[in-house]
RNA sequence: UCCUCGGUAGCUCAAAGGAAGAGCACCUGACUGUUAAUCAGGUUGUUGCAGGUUCGAGUCCUGCCCGAGGAGCCA
């Protein structure tokens, strides 16, 4: 008998099949058992009764618990008052494993037990569904760079020195030598893209910040392209079709998942590149025209940015940000000034930051000026002071949080749920 | 690090100084279309830790530990 997953059980109508999966839970009714299998593509239900049930396999039915591991046969047919169309009529089922006591039953649970529990917790439907929006983003954004002659070229997560210097870094012993976990591929990015033309590195990035809010993790993937000969316009391009092509690809292939999680996407619809751009001068007076105070040469704190991005209802970035609130190596917009050559893409509905950016300073004494006014060590940034030694040109690139796209597009509160391991403040468990 | 709230059964919570409880999970039974199924019955306790006040503390006081929400900082 063929083994099927139940994603693609819409085949098999009127076949005799194989599920090989976990019990999600179970209901009876007189002699009528109903057994929500689930086999990490979907769900479906299997319905077990004396009739088409074989004797053997129906009397341990009532024995079975929660995330007990079966294999069953039965035969596919479409039904109507199932959410997904098809169900099970139950053959035989053969028990891998049974055990009572899973501890994450159908009815509530706080968060902080769902946390101790996240091994178990990812088997959840919600989470489940989180998950697997989690994986379309990520292929979603890496067949765009792709398919726009962006190549992979991964940066290191042992670094010698910070990448930028107000945040705090999580040290490690590199055999007796001082070492960080890398907090941005991204100066690494410059080297690549100057030997490859466009680039992109995807991978974790560590803060090491005393952060306990919704929106931040010590330890979330960030992706992060990088062009040679590209100005601050091109990248924005590149970042607002990039978030636009992924919203799309999950409306359409997890709309299933979107449901599940019970997101409204009537919002989605209204998403049309290009996104609105304004100013940081502007974006601070609409701040204050929206009953937030703050000043010229701030940054956005967090309310700002949650009355900001909740005043619209797509995807808009902020640019020119004053070189107070950005990284050393932001390219200026012109010698006397103090706009940067910078971008920031927020979500809307008051999610806030989900893409940093800009043009880098590409002239070697510009440079040099930042890392000295800022105290940075200048040695640990010699070879990135090589690259404007070297055959130096215009570039720019920009940082998506892969973990704060995924909350946004999903509709949840908190960025914990978009990794399936989260680090925090105080929770390195399981 | 600061502010606020919380910690009682495996889980979610109630008990407003006077006999520690309910729902779920689990066990027994009923029901042939259930959707967190329902109904009847049953089992479940170091009230976060340490000290104090009191005839008597889950409840009041002090200290500590742990968690949540928010702030700052950031993707």
């Amino acid at each position: 008998m063929k083994w099927v997953y139940i994603e693609d059980i819409s085949k098999y109508v009127g076949m005799e099949v194989e599920l090989r999966g976990w019990l999600h839970n179970k209901r009876s009714s007189g002699g009528i058992r109903f057994l929500l299998i689930r086999d990490g593509t979907g769900v479906i239900q299997g319905v077990a009764s004396k009739k088409d049930t074989e004797k053997e396999s129906f009397s341990l039915i009532d024995d079975l618990n929660q995330e007990a591991s079966i294999v069953v046969k039965g035969k596919v047919r479409e039904e109507k008052r199932s959410p997904i169309g098809f169900e099970l009529t139950i053959n035989s089922i053969q028990v891998i494993q049974n055990k009572e006591g899973y501890p994450i039953s159908p009815k509530s649970h706080g968060v902080d037990f769902l946390l101790q529990n996240r091994h178990l917790w990812v088997r959840s439907s919600k989470q489940w569904a989180i998950l697997r929006i989690r994986a379309e983003v990520i292929k979603a954004v890496e067949d765009y760079l792709w398919n726009k002659g962006f190549l992979r070229m991964d940066a290191p997560i042992f670094t010698p020195s910070a990448c930028e210097g107000t945040t705090t870094l999580f040290g490690v012993d590199y055999f007796g030598e001082s070492t960080y976990l890398s907090q941005s591929g991204q100066l690494y990015n410059e080297a690549t893209c100057m030997g490859f033309g466009r680039v992109y590195c995807f991978g974790p990035s560590f803060r090491a910040e005393k952060s306990k809010t919704r929106r931040h993790l010590t330890e979330f993937w960030q992706l992060e392209p990088e062009m040679a000969y590209a100005h601050l316009e091109d990248v924005m391009e590149l970042a607002e079709g990039m978030v636009g092509y992924t919203v799309n690809r999950v409306l359409k292939k997890r709309e299933s998942e979107l449901n599940t999680l019970e997101r409204d996407t009537k919002l989605f619809l209204s998403i049309k590149t290009p996104f609105p751009q304004i100013r940081y001068e502007e974006a601070v007076r609409r701040v204050n025209e929206l009953g937030e105070s703050m000043e010229l040469g701030e940054d956005f704190g967090a309310p700002q940015e949650t009355v900001l991005s909740g005043s619209f209802n797509t995807p808009f970035m902020i640019t020119h940000f004053p070189e107070s609130v950005k990284a050393f190596y932001m390219r200026k917009e012109s010698l006397n000034s103090d706009s940067t050559l910078s971008f920031d893409m927020l979500a809307p509905e008051g999610y806030g930051e989900i893409i940093g950016g800009g043009e880098r300073e590409f002239d070697r004494k510009e440079l040099e000026k930042n890392i000295k006014s800022r105290n940075l060590p200048m040695d640990a940034f010699k070879w990135y002071l090589d690259l404007r030694k070297f055959g130096s040109v215009p570039h720019a690139g920009f940082g998506l949080g892969i973990e704060r796209m995924v909350a946004w597009i999903c509709g949840i509160k908190h960025i914990r749920e978009t990794i399936p391991f989260p680090r925090m403040l105080g929770r390195v468990y399981p």
